[in-house]
DNA sequence: AGACGTTTGTGAAGCGATGCACAAAGTGGC
DNA sequence: GCCACTTTGTGCATCGCTTCACAAACGTCT
């Protein structure tokens, strides 16, 4: 009863995608020997107001003491607890292209509880492959491989044109937590979160601002196509 | 005279971060052979309100026309403008491990302008190797390829502990805009653009929705440790 | 030419997130 | 034990984005 975990649930999504970045610069102030800090110490190292960390942190729970600070082990262990890293989270990687094996090798992966546990491709020439320990299986394979290894996060590397195929088969298998590297959006029941990381995306709104920049500095200079 | 530049300076974080998709999408149904299509098709093509899709493309201007639509190759011409993707975006991708090499050769990245034209990496036994045309080489040579190739991007896909030294160097030599997939913010000076990419991070956002569903389902079932 | 149906562009309302400012709560000194 | 100082937790104002709803604009049909 000391920890409610029904509290967690009004935390928003803008909190969310940032107490990843809380728990990583937690634990790089634990393996520099710090034990405690203030809000606004711990907000200057990530990059936001402290009264926002303040707010985040709030929604988790009284985790401070006033006039102290945040232990921070206490609250790196809180924040894993309140992101589910505690437990195991079994991870496929469907599609083993040079993105695909860049990720079953990608240390962020191994680390926080998620373990890279199949790897699918139909590609013959790399059916059989070992990347990381893990054997390469044929496409076909991910059904009983779902179930008999309980994997909960499904990772599409391939190619746009199969993105769709493979997301409907994640979510056929029961998977439901996909996070999608292919450059097309994949539709799925409901019940199933996809995320979608673009690198053309990121490379555009890049682009977006440069251009803006170089718009925005000659004023004098002929603009005109 | 006729289509204003300056006007692109209110288009919001928000907006610009959607342009992409909605170019992409209109791509796929030129390819289909559309020729015109309304904001209601295309939004619920992209997955979003018709509303917003208004919206956003009003901020480009007026390119739709009342009772018929936007035209397709006129959109996607527009957009492309607005994004900047009509000139030539040189990158630079630093790092050629495992992540390196698939960034060096993504689909995405060869098209709509961005090409990169220049690989680094200190390992000895990476320098020298060609990836998609383009030799590795030694990160010292980066001031001197940035001026000579006019590189405006650069790329870092190093481990997280060489991510900052890399940033810097891509700063000092001029590098305005930066691409981060390091697992590892980066300290530049303001006038520099970075936008990170954390595996890590979408991870552990799956995960904390899926732990969370979990906790939903079983009502009746006893959720203390 | 005029009326009708369709779709855009946009003012206004609604909503969630961010930032401010301060009371509450704790520590340490005397 | 009390006082001064520090820092958290949070009500409240603000800001920006999303959504609604509708008038203006366009094509078409008669």
């Amino acid at each position: 009863m000391s920890a409610d975990p029904i509290s967690r649930r009004d935390v928003s999504d803008a909190t969310v995608a940032r107490l990843p970045e809380y728990l990583r610069t937690l634990s790089r102030l634990a393996e520099r020997g710090v034990s405690c800090v203030s809000s606004a110490e711990l907000a200057s190292a990530v990059g936001v107001r402290s009264a926002q960390l303040r707010k985040d942190l709030s929604r988790l729970g009284s985790y401070g003491v006033r006039g102290v600070g945040y232990e921070v082990e206490t609250l790196a262990v809180e924040i894993s607890r309140v992101l589910g890293l505690t437990r195991d989270w079994p991870v496929a990687v469907v599609g083993m292209g040079n993105l695909g094996h860049a990720l079953a090798s990608y240390p962020g992966f191994a680390t926080k509880g998620f373990r890279v546990v199949a790897l699918f491709d139909d590609d013959p020439g790399l059916v059989g492959e070992q990347v990381g320990g893990v054997v390469i299986r044929p496409f076909a394979e991910l059904p009983a491989r779902v179930r008999s290894d309980r994997i909960a996060i499904g990772v599409i590397a391939t190619p746009a044109a199969a993105a769709q195929a493979v997301g409907e088969a994640l979510a056929a298998a029961g998977v439901r937590s996909i996070l999608n590297f292919a450059p097309a959006s994949i539709a799925v029941p409901a019940a199933v979160d996809v995320r979608r990381v673009d690198l053309s995306t990121e490379l555009q709104i890049l682009a977006f601002h440069a251009q803006r920049r170089t718009y925005a500095a000659p004023l004098s200079g002929a603009v005109a196509r």
